[in-house]
DNA sequence: GTCTATACAGAGATAGAC
DNA sequence: GTCTATCTCTGTATAGAC
């Protein structure tokens, strides 16, 4: 998904292309800061002095860069829509659903490991009824969700799973995967540890599969 | 779960119990604009003047009821922990798995759609650190859970349900359920619908019953 | 009990010195 | 290109008239 909604939110956000290398530098540092307050308080709880201040940078510097709160921002959800692009996959009716699922779900659960800062700002700003993304994702969303519906019909039609609703196991996949990025507050409350450890995921990718692949007629791949 | 964090919540935050009847009512106004800013900004976000507007009411009667923005957004969530000591159930090991597992999920799917906004703020809170409650919260939702996967443990043990791992199968649940109040937005994209209906509502319902008690080895119920 | 007026801190954004 | 100083608006909260 995502591609085309991607490139237009970098033709409404992204600074210039050519860039010295001291201000590439400062973005990134200001792009990293501006994550992490957006992920603890939303965009209008977030404050540029915060960032700024995070940042080790001066305020105005950063409304320079980014002209204002809101280019900020979009930049941001750019940069999280450019590296969703890398990891999303184009599955096939010709895959192996079995193989296919599961290393769906183990990428996403890898995902939000890796990124969670980027995955609970997208969080937010659906939660909140996305105002900021509406206009760039909506209808690719609804597009890439067809698709992706479309080979699991297909799956279903080959006689290879059950005959399950494809958009709502879609829905389940992803609320069930995302639960440890944006939740995690309370899954460390549950498993009574501060950060989760590698056999944490590992448990949580195994019965993950084991319930989805099953539930669905698979064997485990 | 929840059951003393809540009563906590109303010491801390609640306004005395006897309240003529105007203040009642006000109160009651104001909670449900609060609400909705709330779902829609975050605790930050939102402002008590955006509040007071929609409630209809001077901003200074807000903080006269309720103390202070703090006091508000507790009493809100208060509220919301009210309703869920209503809905969540005591399950216990004698029970019938697909039929104590199958009406859990048909409720919390139910609840969100009676209750999107409280759904929501829980969300937010939870994602951005629960800062608000997690002095509430953290203890009892570890016994709580900690008490429900004892319960789970017991089924596997009688061999009644697969081996799975029942802290994250219980995640798995809450995740996939919760996904219907909190992504409401990502799943009308989905459907290309404003509005979900009871068939929409049905078929997670369906599909989620489906995959997850014949994921853990149980017929449906 | 209720509301108007206002205090004061912090927000986003701009002008202009360097 | 970069940063200091400042403008203006909105935020929460309070004092005090009614």
């Amino acid at each position: 998904m995502v591609d085309q909604a991607q490139k237009r939110l970098k033709e409404a956000f992204q600074t210039k292309e050519k860039a010295g290398r001291i201000r590439q530098q400062n973005e990134a540092i200001i792009l990293e800061a501006a994550e992490t307050e957006f992920a603890h308080h939303g965009f209008r709880g977030a404050s540029l002095n915060a960032i700024a201040e995070r940042a080790g940078l001066p305020k105005s510097n950063i409304l320079y860069y980014f002209h204002n709160k809101v280019g900020l921002y979009g930049a941001v959800l750019s940069d999280i829509l450019d590296m969703w692009n890398q990891s999303f996959n184009n599955v096939t009716a010709k895959d192996d659903p079995a193989e296919a699922i599961s290393s769906y779900i183990r990428a996403k659960i890898r995902y939000s490991r890796s990124h969670p800062l980027a995955s609970r700002i997208f969080a937010i700003e659906i939660i909140q009824g996305a105002p900021h993304l509406k206009a760039f994702l909506a209808e690719e969303l609804s597009e890439w969700v067809g698709g992706r519906a479309a080979v699991i019909q297909a799956w279903i039609d080959a006689g290879k799973i059950d005959a399950i609703d494809p958009v709502h196991f879609m829905f389940m996949v992803w609320g069930a995967t995302q639960h440890y990025a944006d939740f995690a507050t309370q899954v460390h409350w549950a498993l009574g540890k501060e950060q989760l450890e590698d056999t944490d995921f590992k448990a949580a990718e195994e019965t993950l599969c084991h319930i989805i692949l099953k539930g669905i007629g698979l064997a485990p791949a």
